[in-house]
Formats: structure tokens, C-alpha cells, sequence
DNA sequence: ACCTGAACACCGTTCAAGT
DNA sequence: ACCTGAACACCGTTCAAGT
């Protein structure tokens, strides 16, 4: 089953507008661009998964030949590097002057958001390095940090307490929620063997949906150990 | 560059233990098996990596056909599934009776460093099911807790919070030490960025290499804001 | 400067068959 | 019950060449 493209040229009627824009080959594809390759193997990423991600796959989307895509990327790990940071950009707060755990937690709420909705990041990141817009939100936690009194030898280690806890919250998230066969299996083998693990059984511990609110109160509870004083 | 294999049989001088013992065909492999599978799955994931486990390459350290491995695991996936839970076997402290603190930090610490023993298992976690060593883990943590005192509505939370702050830091740890080429490139982009992230520049966030002791020191935050009371 | 097709050395898995 | 080889439908990337 191929994913569908919504072609925004589809059945929509003329308009005048449209008379007085250049006119440039209408069929064919804009050149190749590495902004180009980079939103297009953001939606093929979306559409089909880590693993779906081709460079085949890719350059047809594109209408173009495979091996034109060398020309803009080094390889098939730098596509994957830039399809992760690409969708981590942080645009800050609607409304400004919060106090510095609002802040905080805006951020890494947000943080949280990008990556579940674009779930293969969660995956992804393992493997990758840091590009320019995870380390803007690496600055502005510092710097929020700093602001609300953290000692200096504890900005380091608080900030990685914080990633290690968004981080591991989005991997675990991300990969729950495959597929609904995967969570029936699960589900049948955790009761099957219900008396091997009878704690995390009586108390749900796998089968609790809430995952943002959980995502909320754990950090709450960081943040107090956190917070200075 | 082929890993070597340790054979058992080498040039040890033979003993009369081994006129006692069965003989069976001295040079032949043992019957192909799932635990020699797992066992062989893991040497070849910690000699080449995730990208270097292959049903081909396997097959051959295993001495069999590749399809022979098809009657014993049911795909590739399956193959991780059981190589990531086989290295996450816990055995408990040495010594009994530490206050809840000591149990929980030495469980979570024993469990980073299970999976940084097999730094391929941190960038395998985001896909994989929890398999009975991760819930055995998870069991021991919430019993642990509850006796600790920690609410029953927020034991849940507080066993989600420390396993995404462990899953977190390992994979962090583990994706950071690939390789020197990787830590001089990325320490060059920071310098080369750093009017653009001058707080994390100063505070030398990416070249701090007590990965031990922050992990601790982040750990010993969250546990205060999760102390009961 | 940018794009291309053919070719190479691989993959995981199906299938029909062997013992 | 356990193992196998051939074949299929793919991969990422090198290379030499085109415009």
C-alpha cells in the first residue's frame, strides 16, 4: 500500500492569482536542494518508519535519480541527522515572563511533543549527534537554570539529570505505542506470567495510559530535587 | 578484519577426565540451538555492532546455514529481542539489608552498566518489547519502593521517572562514546558555534567526562524529590 | 556545478526440498 | 524434528560518465 501525496495543485479551481504568477515548468519537480531532500525524508520518515526510509525510496519521492542525492548529503546517516534535528526547533513560549520552572517545563514539554509526534526521532536519537537545534535548547536550559540560582557545579549535572529524563520518558513512549498487536502481546504475556511479577501486576505499573500526566508529575517530582535550597 | 574465536579445545593437553566422556564426532559444531544463537547473536553485536549483526553472518560463527537459524527464532527482530533481554540479567547486591536507597541506586547503577558492558543494547531499547530481566527489574523496583513508603498512587510515577532517567543516561553515555572521530568532530562544531551557544560553551557542558559521577549525583536529585515526604 | 545508470557487494526471507 | 540451497526482491554506495 502506497502512501498517499496530497497534490495541492490537485482539483483546486483557477483563481486570478494565479495568472500573475511566474510561469515555470508546471510539471516538473524544483531542483534537488538539501532542504528539499530533508522535508521529504521527514514525511517518508513519518509515513513509513524508520526502516522505510530508502534512499531509493527517497529520491523517487524527490523525482529524481538515487544517486543525485550524493551530490547534496554525504550519506544515508547524514539524512538521518538532519531529518532529527529538523524537527526539534523550539520556538519558545507564547507569552513571555513565566517563572523559571514554567519555563522549564514549556521547554521540555514541547521537546517531549516534537519528538512523539514524529516518533521515529525517538529511535533515531541514540545514534545521532547533536545538532544546532537540540544544543539551542541545551543553552536555553542553562541558562534558565542559572537564572533561578542553581549552583554552578550543579547546572552540568541538572541539565543532564533533565535530558536523561525527557529523553528516556519519549524513547519509552514512542516505542509503546507501535502497534496494537505489539500491545496485546504484551499485555497476554505479562498476565500470563502474572505470578512471576505479581507487584507490577496488581499495581498496573504496563497498563497505565496517562502518559502525560505521568510525564508531568515525574518531572515535578525532578524539578523539587532540582530546584536550589 | 575477522573477530578471533577463543576455541575451548585448543591446545590444552588432554586430561583422563576426557577418556570418560562421551565421544561424539570431536571436530563437529554442537546441535544448533536458541541460546547458542542468543550467545553467538551477542559476541558478533559487541565485536561489530547493530549494523554488523547480519542472519548471514551469524549462521556462519554458528558454523550452519542461514535458514537453519529460521527454525529456532522466528526473524531478525526476534534475534534482538532476545539478545538485548539476555544481557539484563540481575542478580542482586552482594550483601543484604542497605536501606531502600542503597538497594534502588545499586540495582540502577548495576543496570547501566549491564547495558554499557554492550553499548549496541542502549541504541536497541527504543524498539524492543520488555523482556523478562526488564521486568524482573521493574518488579524488585516497585516492591522496593512501596516498602520505602512511597505513596501507592505515586509509585507508578516513581518507577517510570527513575527508568526513563537510567534509559536516558545510558543511551546518552553510550551514543557519546562511539568513536574519537565523532567526539573530535562534534567537539570542533561546538567551538566553532560557540557565540551561538556561549552558556554551555563556558560551562564545558559536552567535554565534562565524569559520566560516572554526574549520573550519580542526578540520580541522588531524583530519589530526593521522590523521598516519601 | 549538478545529475545519471550500471554495477558491486551485500541484505532478510520464502519456498520447496532434503534427512 | 531439524537443516539446506536456490531464488526473490530488495539494499547503500563506487565509479566513470554525461550535461
Amino acid at each position: 500500500m502506497a502512501a498517499k501525496r496530497s497534490d495541492a495543485r490537485g482539483k483546486r479551481p483557477q483563481r486570478i492569482s494565479e495568472w500573475l504568477q511566474p510561469v515555470h515548468e508546471p510539471r516538473s519537480e524544483p531542483p534537488l536542494s538539501r532542504d528539499r531532500i530533508v522535508v521529504t525524508a521527514v514525511e517518508l520518515l513519518d509515513a513509513q518508519g524508520v526502516d522505510g526510509l530508502t534512499m531509493r525510496r527517497l529520491a523517487d519521492r524527490l523525482g529524481s535519480g538515487v544517486m543525485s542525492l550524493y551530490w547534496h548529503v554525504d550519506n544515508k546517516e547524514d539524512v538521518f541527522d538532519l531529518a532529527l534535528d529538523s524537527v526539534l526547533e523550539y520556538r519558545g513560549p507564547q507569552q513571555i515572563a513565566q517563572d523559571w520552572r514554567g519555563e522549564v517545563v514549556h521547554m521540555l514539554e514541547d521537546w517531549r511533543a516534537s519528538m512523539l509526534r514524529h516518533p521515529w526521532s525517538a529511535s533515531l536519537l541514540p545514534r545521532r549527534a547533536l545538532g544546532p537545534n537540540i544544543l539551542s535548547r541545551l543553552e536555553l536550559l542553562s541558562k534558565t537554570l542559572s537564572r533561578a540560582g542553581v549552583a554552578d557545579a550543579d547546572v552540568n549535572v541538572a541539565i543532564w539529570s533533565l535530558w536523561n529524563y525527557v529523553m528516556g520518558a519519549t524513547i519509552t513512549r514512542a516505542s509503546f505505542d507501535l502497534s496494537d498487536d505489539d500491545r496485546a502481546a504484551a499485555q497476554q504475556r505479562l498476565t500470563r506470567l502474572s505470578e512471576r511479577y505479581p507487584t507490577i501486576e496488581r499495581s498496573r505499573l504496563l497498563l497505565d495510559n496517562d502518559w502525560d500526566g505521568a510525564f508531568r508529575k515525574g518531572l515535578g517530582f525532578l524539578l523539587d530535587g532540582l530546584s536550589p535550597r
